[in-house]
DNA sequence: CTGAAAGCGCTAACAG
DNA sequence: CTGTTAGCGCTTTCAG
């Protein structure tokens, strides 16, 4: 194995020379850094990473962690329970501390203000080094730290996907792709013939459920001519779920044909049970997403819902803060923009 | 963050004597040895990593990797081609050399003699310390290592498990459940009530085969009431592939209401191509394991296999590897006696 | 039986 | 601009 110690003899300079052009870091005269460049390369020089590791304690990293913490989401909770975890087990012994910053979604749009003025203050004590944000508040929180002139800030998205500058990664599923899966299982389940009534619980504009209803869409353009969509239903209001499940009676009664019910986005999966207690629609397929509390799984094993596709919680939990550390710890770029999180499909077997 | 300094000074004593009490190795002063214990266990002492790693190239670990060489398996290509990796870009870092024993089953019938010798040669001279095996060659290389004197090496299973002295671990999938997910596939796509034929490359005494059909028939009693397998066929004989075909066709004949094929060991998956081409089975079900060649990705992807189960090759390479790096190198001593590798289900849209 | 010392590879801090 | 030093946490070795 090669060492920064044999570059430095073979270049004649001492291993602080050599660790400074590598790392382009200070100023060192230019025939030098081109001779250790040349002589690296020709060793293959790859740094070890349990030298780095150790020597990573001198940097005192500290990385933000903003996640939903919303009852609402107990997705969110997978995600945030897992990179506490990481966080204490693995990254702790790197010196690394995370710092974490709950946040409710109605609460936030009415407290904002006072949300963002404590974020602010904890980044800039704490000096906070890179960040894990998860999508929606990405380009929101990039701009709040800009106007408090915090700049340069390494971010890495998971959940949702979002343009925000001095992003590394983002971290998190192919909802088209997703959307594409659910429909190659409503194939499955039908000879390929499904009528599909599709029900999310959001206004329609969800970035992650317009992408699944658009990759359903697509597939059935491109491999399934035979699949009918027969109706869409989207709904925001959260307060009448008694009300969607009889919206959802009422489209299974103007087609008698449905046989697959994709929910896009779930949310409260109540919905599956009253379908299924309703008894005549006991033959109809239903397709969910997500699979996080023991409740949803117990509806997959009794055959309350067919089929559900899963999209790794625990690694949007854990990838970005490996990535940060990674990058901030031992100098490693992330090798993709996007850390696609595994599409699994699950039924009463493998839940 | 408590480091072996920390503990020393505490108890007065010197690092070395901590390492000795933390290790079990060399004599300590009773009196001592539970102070430092003590001393340890209440300052909640977890050794670091890092350092660990760092120090472990003083101990030369070499790792042996025993696996299925023959072309005829290109699953087993895809185990060798991870550990191959895994070795070079992980555990190379720390120090530790892996040497790999490929065999190949028809040939080592015909030449174990000379195969044991060669391999007992390089055990031996190279003092390996741990054995990462293929399942089926576990206990007959524990036999062998025995008969010349070599004891105590740690052994790590995959692919299948053996009852063999020494083992770690073993890391493979869990057929059992592998049979009832192809059941519960078969279920989903006939309404649940499949009309099953089951067809495997095997003599019917192949471990993993038995058990996938016993969790096949297992879910059945269980679960599936309506579901029948019509009937099962298997052959070890390989030279018989066209005829395998006329097989299954005559089977179909037998039943014509069979709508679901299951090929519990499916060898080479040129039969899903013959069954397609007939024509007048256009409309069957096949169900496959493994997922390896870019070939068999085509058929899943254009429909000739409509639904295959996938057991995380790679994850049978890296996964002994690991295990034993962190049992010699770390000290780390496996959580669990078997690491199930994920059973995912693939269709046309997450191959 | 025990302590002291050296060193794994790397980086930050300091001194020139 | 560059070299030296110290140290991250752990293990091995050597000397007592």
């Amino acid at each position: 194995m090669i060492t920064i110690k044999d570059i430095a003899k073979k270049a004649g300079v001492s291993r602080g020379t050599v660790d400074r052009v590598l790392h382009d870091r200070g100023k060192v005269a230019p025939e030098k850094e081109k001779k250790i460049r040349r002589i690296a390369r020709e060793l293959g020089y790859q740094p070890n990473i349990a030298g780095k590791g150790l020597a990573a304690r001198k940097k005192h990293i500290k990385i933000g962690f903003v996640y939903v913490s919303s009852d609402q989401a107990p997705f969110h909770g997978v995600i945030y329970e897992s990179a506490l975890q990481y966080a204490r087990q693995e990254l702790q012994q790197y010196g690394v501390e995370v710092r974490f910053f709950p946040f409710d979604l109605k609460d936030y749009e009415e407290n904002f203000r006072e949300w963002d003025k404590r974020f602010i203050k904890v980044v800039r004590e704490q000096k906070i080094n890179g960040l894990a944000v998860v999508g929606m508040m990405g380009a929101r929180l990039q701009q709040v730290l800009e106007k408090n002139g915090i700049v340069d800030l390494p971010f890495v998205l998971y959940n949702q996907d979002e343009d925000v500058k001095g992003k590394l990664a983002y971290v998190g599923c192919d909802y088209e792709r997703a959307g594409r899966l659910a429909c190659g299982l409503a194939a499955l389940m039908t000879k390929n013939k499904a009528h599909v009534g599709i029900v999310s619980l959001d206004d329609g504009e969800m970035q992650s459920s317009v992408n699944r209803v658009a990759g359903f869409e697509a597939e059935i353009r491109e491999r399934y001519p035979q699949i009918q969509i027969v109706e869409k239903y989207f709904t925001s209001n959260v307060r009448v779920m008694d009300e969607l499940f009889s919206e959802v009676q009422q489209m299974m009664e103007r087609h008698p044909d449905m046989d697959v019910l994709y929910l896009a986005n779930p949310g409260d999966y109540s919905l599956c049970q009253s379908i299924r207690r309703s008894g005549r629609t006991s033959d109809i397929r239903i397709i969910t997403n997500d699979l996080v509390t023991e409740w949803q799984r117990e509806m997959v094993r009794n055959g309350t819902i067919d089929a559900t596709i899963c999209q790794e919680p625990e690694k949007q939990g854990i990838k970005p803060l490996e990535i940060l550390f990674n990058y901030l710890a031992l100098g490693i770029v992330p090798e993709t923009e996007w850390y696609k999180t595994e599409l699994s499909m699950r039924i009463g077997q493998n839940v």
